[in-house]
DNA sequence: AAGCGGATCTACT
DNA sequence: GTAGATCCGCTTC
Protein backbone atom coordinates (compact mmCIF):
# COMPACT_ATOMS: atom_id res chain seq x y z
CA UNK A 1 0.00 0.00 0.00
CA UNK A 2 1.71 3.06 1.50
CA UNK A 3 5.23 3.81 1.72
CA UNK A 4 6.31 4.48 5.43
CA UNK A 5 6.71 8.17 5.79
CA UNK A 6 4.61 9.00 2.93
CA UNK A 7 0.85 8.93 2.31
CA UNK A 8 -1.37 8.87 -0.79
CA UNK A 9 -3.08 12.59 -0.30
CA UNK A 10 -1.63 15.70 -2.17
CA UNK A 11 0.19 18.07 -0.31
CA UNK A 12 -2.02 20.72 -1.91
CA UNK A 13 -4.53 20.66 0.52
CA UNK A 14 -7.29 21.41 -2.11
CA UNK A 15 -6.50 18.45 -3.74
CA UNK A 16 -6.02 16.70 -0.89
CA UNK A 17 -9.67 17.62 0.00
CA UNK A 18 -11.43 16.34 -2.82
CA UNK A 19 -9.65 12.81 -2.19
CA UNK A 20 -10.98 13.09 1.27
CA UNK A 21 -14.88 13.76 0.02
CA UNK A 22 -16.30 10.09 0.12
CA UNK A 23 -13.51 8.84 2.17
CA UNK A 24 -14.31 6.15 4.81
CA UNK A 25 -13.00 7.51 8.27
CA UNK A 26 -13.12 4.48 10.60
CA UNK A 27 -13.45 5.85 14.12
CA UNK A 28 -14.20 3.80 17.36
CA UNK A 29 -16.93 1.33 16.46
CA UNK A 30 -18.04 3.77 13.60
CA UNK A 31 -17.32 4.87 10.30
CA UNK A 32 -18.29 7.69 8.70
CA UNK A 33 -18.34 8.94 4.50
CA UNK A 34 -16.85 12.46 4.83
CA UNK A 35 -19.05 14.76 2.89
CA UNK A 36 -17.80 18.57 3.62
CA UNK A 37 -14.33 19.50 4.77
CA UNK A 38 -12.16 22.41 4.53
CA UNK A 39 -8.75 23.41 3.33
CA UNK A 40 -6.15 24.82 5.03
CA UNK A 41 -3.06 26.53 3.16
CA UNK A 42 -0.41 25.88 5.97
CA UNK A 43 1.75 29.57 7.18
CA UNK A 44 1.14 31.51 4.33
CA UNK A 45 -3.28 31.02 5.20
CA UNK A 46 -4.78 34.11 7.49
CA UNK A 47 -7.40 31.16 8.63
CA UNK A 48 -4.90 28.91 9.29
CA UNK A 49 -3.49 27.45 12.93
CA UNK A 50 -0.26 27.66 11.26
CA UNK A 51 -0.33 31.58 9.98
CA UNK A 52 1.54 32.49 13.09
CA UNK A 53 4.24 29.69 13.21
CA UNK A 54 5.09 26.78 14.83
CA UNK A 55 3.73 26.60 18.30
CA UNK A 56 2.78 23.66 20.88
CA UNK A 57 -1.03 23.43 19.51
CA UNK A 58 -0.29 23.10 16.16
CA UNK A 59 2.93 21.29 15.91
CA UNK A 60 1.23 18.26 14.44
CA UNK A 61 0.60 20.43 11.18
CA UNK A 62 4.42 20.91 10.67
CA UNK A 63 4.81 17.38 11.42
CA UNK A 64 4.79 14.14 8.92
CA UNK A 65 1.35 13.50 6.32
CA UNK A 66 -1.45 11.49 7.17
CA UNK A 67 -1.34 12.22 10.81
CA UNK A 68 -4.30 13.55 12.57
CA UNK A 69 -4.10 17.13 14.21
CA UNK A 70 -6.84 17.68 16.61
CA UNK A 71 -7.53 20.79 18.29
CA UNK A 72 -10.08 22.05 20.42
CA UNK A 73 -12.45 24.90 20.63
CA UNK A 74 -15.46 25.76 23.07
CA UNK A 75 -15.05 22.15 24.30
CA UNK A 76 -15.47 20.45 21.29
CA UNK A 77 -12.80 18.60 19.12
CA UNK A 78 -12.11 19.14 15.82
CA UNK A 79 -9.77 17.01 13.30
CA UNK A 80 -7.58 17.26 10.23
CA UNK A 81 -5.66 15.49 8.09
CA UNK A 82 -2.26 16.87 7.49
CA UNK A 83 -1.16 16.62 3.60
CA UNK A 84 1.79 18.28 3.42
CA UNK A 85 5.56 16.97 3.79
CA UNK A 86 7.35 17.91 7.25
CA UNK A 87 8.35 20.89 7.97
CA UNK A 88 5.20 22.48 6.06
CA UNK A 89 1.54 22.80 7.48
CA UNK A 90 -1.39 22.28 4.85
CA UNK A 91 -4.24 20.50 6.38
CA UNK A 92 -7.67 19.61 5.61
CA UNK A 93 -10.63 19.66 8.18
CA UNK A 94 -13.24 17.10 8.65
CA UNK A 95 -16.42 19.16 8.85
CA UNK A 96 -18.98 16.40 8.15
CA UNK A 97 -19.67 12.93 7.23
CA UNK A 98 -22.61 10.40 6.87
CA UNK A 99 -22.34 7.15 9.04
CA UNK A 100 -22.23 4.18 7.30
CA UNK A 101 -20.94 1.61 10.23
CA UNK A 102 -22.04 1.69 14.06
CA UNK A 103 -25.00 3.38 13.75
CA UNK A 104 -26.53 1.76 17.52
CA UNK A 105 -23.65 3.61 18.88
CA UNK A 106 -25.10 6.97 18.40
CA UNK A 107 -27.81 6.71 20.56
CA UNK A 108 -25.30 7.02 23.50
CA UNK A 109 -22.66 9.37 21.62
CA UNK A 110 -25.43 11.95 19.93
CA UNK A 111 -28.44 10.84 21.80
CA UNK A 112 -32.18 12.74 20.30
CA UNK A 113 -30.41 13.15 17.32
CA UNK A 114 -31.16 12.53 13.29
CA UNK A 115 -29.50 10.06 11.62
CA UNK A 116 -28.27 12.81 9.23
CA UNK A 117 -27.17 15.23 12.53
CA UNK A 118 -24.88 12.51 13.76
CA UNK A 119 -21.50 14.22 12.22
CA UNK A 120 -23.11 17.20 11.32
CA UNK A 121 -20.22 19.80 11.78
CA UNK A 122 -16.80 18.93 12.93
CA UNK A 123 -17.06 18.62 16.68
CA UNK A 124 -20.33 16.17 16.10
CA UNK A 125 -18.38 14.34 13.57
CA UNK A 126 -15.23 13.35 16.20
CA UNK A 127 -17.58 12.90 19.16
CA UNK A 128 -20.14 10.27 16.88
CA UNK A 129 -16.58 8.43 16.04
CA UNK A 130 -15.07 8.77 18.95
CA UNK A 131 -12.24 10.84 18.31
CA UNK A 132 -10.38 13.07 21.60
CA UNK A 133 -7.30 14.68 21.60
CA UNK A 134 -5.61 11.90 22.76
CA UNK A 135 -5.58 10.97 19.19
CA UNK A 136 -3.44 13.68 18.29
CA UNK A 137 -0.96 12.53 15.75
CA UNK A 138 -2.40 9.35 14.49
CA UNK A 139 -1.07 7.61 11.64
CA UNK A 140 -4.21 7.24 9.69
CA UNK A 141 -2.98 5.62 6.83
CA UNK A 142 -2.13 2.68 8.57
CA UNK A 143 -5.50 0.62 9.04
CA UNK A 144 -4.26 -0.51 12.22
CA UNK A 145 -4.44 2.33 14.44
CA UNK A 146 -7.36 3.28 15.70
CA UNK A 147 -8.49 6.18 14.17
CA UNK A 148 -8.07 5.48 10.18
CA UNK A 149 -8.95 6.43 6.58
CA UNK A 150 -10.13 4.40 3.83
CA UNK A 151 -9.87 6.30 0.56
CA UNK A 152 -12.18 6.49 -1.84
CA UNK A 153 -10.71 7.28 -5.40
CA UNK A 154 -13.74 9.13 -6.36
CA UNK A 155 -12.45 12.40 -7.19
CA UNK A 156 -10.54 12.94 -10.06
CA UNK A 157 -8.81 16.20 -9.94
CA UNK A 158 -10.39 19.67 -11.93
CA UNK A 159 -8.97 19.75 -15.57
CA UNK A 160 -8.91 22.58 -17.96
CA UNK A 161 -10.61 24.20 -14.88
CA UNK A 162 -13.86 22.35 -15.34
CA UNK A 163 -15.31 21.08 -12.45
CA UNK A 164 -14.96 16.88 -12.55
CA UNK A 165 -18.23 14.50 -12.20
CA UNK A 166 -17.54 12.17 -9.39
CA UNK A 167 -18.41 8.72 -11.26
CA UNK A 168 -21.02 7.99 -8.82
CA UNK A 169 -22.82 10.90 -10.35
CA UNK A 170 -21.97 13.28 -7.06
CA UNK A 171 -21.04 16.88 -7.74
CA UNK A 172 -18.67 18.51 -5.15
CA UNK A 173 -19.58 22.05 -4.61
CA UNK A 174 -17.03 24.85 -2.84
CA UNK A 175 -17.69 28.07 -0.96
CA UNK A 176 -16.30 30.20 1.93
CA UNK A 177 -15.10 28.38 5.04
CA UNK A 178 -17.31 28.13 8.18
CA UNK A 179 -16.91 30.96 10.58
CA UNK A 180 -13.22 32.51 10.06
CA UNK A 181 -12.75 36.29 10.14
CA UNK A 182 -9.36 36.20 8.05
CA UNK A 183 -9.69 35.08 4.34
CA UNK A 184 -13.43 34.50 4.76
CA UNK A 185 -14.30 34.30 0.76
CA UNK A 186 -11.28 32.42 0.12
CA UNK A 187 -13.29 29.07 -1.55
CA UNK A 188 -11.90 26.37 0.41
CA UNK A 189 -14.67 24.77 1.56
CA UNK A 190 -16.48 21.75 -0.33
CA UNK A 191 -18.89 18.85 0.17
CA UNK A 192 -20.88 16.73 -1.73
CA UNK A 193 -23.76 18.48 -3.40
CA UNK A 194 -26.88 18.29 -1.68
CA UNK A 195 -25.69 16.13 0.65
CA UNK A 196 -27.97 15.79 3.68
CA UNK A 197 -25.33 15.71 6.45
CA UNK A 198 -23.48 18.32 5.18
CA UNK A 199 -23.14 21.58 7.89
CA UNK A 200 -24.62 25.10 7.31
CA UNK A 201 -22.76 27.92 6.50
CA UNK A 202 -22.12 30.53 8.80
CA UNK A 203 -19.67 33.47 8.47
CA UNK A 204 -17.70 34.60 10.98
CA UNK A 205 -19.31 38.07 12.72
CA UNK A 206 -15.44 39.59 12.83
CA UNK A 207 -15.16 39.08 9.13
CA UNK A 208 -15.18 42.05 6.91
CA UNK A 209 -18.40 42.56 4.97
CA UNK A 210 -18.49 40.10 1.74
CA UNK A 211 -17.65 41.94 -1.40
CA UNK A 212 -19.35 41.96 -4.56
C1' DA B 1 -4.90 38.17 36.97
C1' DA B 2 -8.28 39.46 33.71
C1' DG B 3 -10.20 39.81 29.13
C1' DC B 4 -11.41 38.33 24.77
C1' DG B 5 -11.81 35.77 20.47
C1' DG B 6 -12.45 31.52 18.24
C1' DA B 7 -11.85 26.31 12.17
C1' DT B 8 -18.68 25.31 17.62
C1' DC B 9 -23.26 23.57 19.05
C1' DT B 10 -27.90 23.78 20.55
C1' DA B 11 -32.23 25.76 21.61
C1' DC B 12 -35.29 28.98 20.70
C1' DT B 13 -38.15 32.64 18.01
C1' DG C 1 -32.05 34.04 12.16
C1' DT C 2 -30.24 35.05 16.91
C1' DA C 3 -28.44 34.17 21.44
C1' DG C 4 -26.18 31.77 25.18
C1' DA C 5 -23.16 28.06 26.82
C1' DT C 6 -18.61 26.88 27.04
C1' DC C 7 -13.35 26.53 27.50
C1' DC C 8 -8.80 26.91 26.01
C1' DG C 9 -4.95 30.14 24.60
C1' DC C 10 -3.16 34.28 23.70
C1' DT C 11 -3.00 39.18 24.75
C1' DT C 12 -2.83 42.68 27.88
C1' DC C 13 -2.64 44.88 32.23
Amino acid sequence: MTEPGSTPLDPDPLVAARQLLGSILHGRGASALITEVEAYAGTTDPASHAFRGLDRRNAVMFGPPGHLYTYQMHGHTCANIVCSPEGDARAVLLRAGRIVAGQELMAERRPGRRDREWARGPGNLTRALGITMADADTPVFEPSSPIWLELRDLTPEPRNGVEPLISTGLHISTGPRVGVSRAADEPYRLWLTGDPTVSAYRRSPAAPPRIG
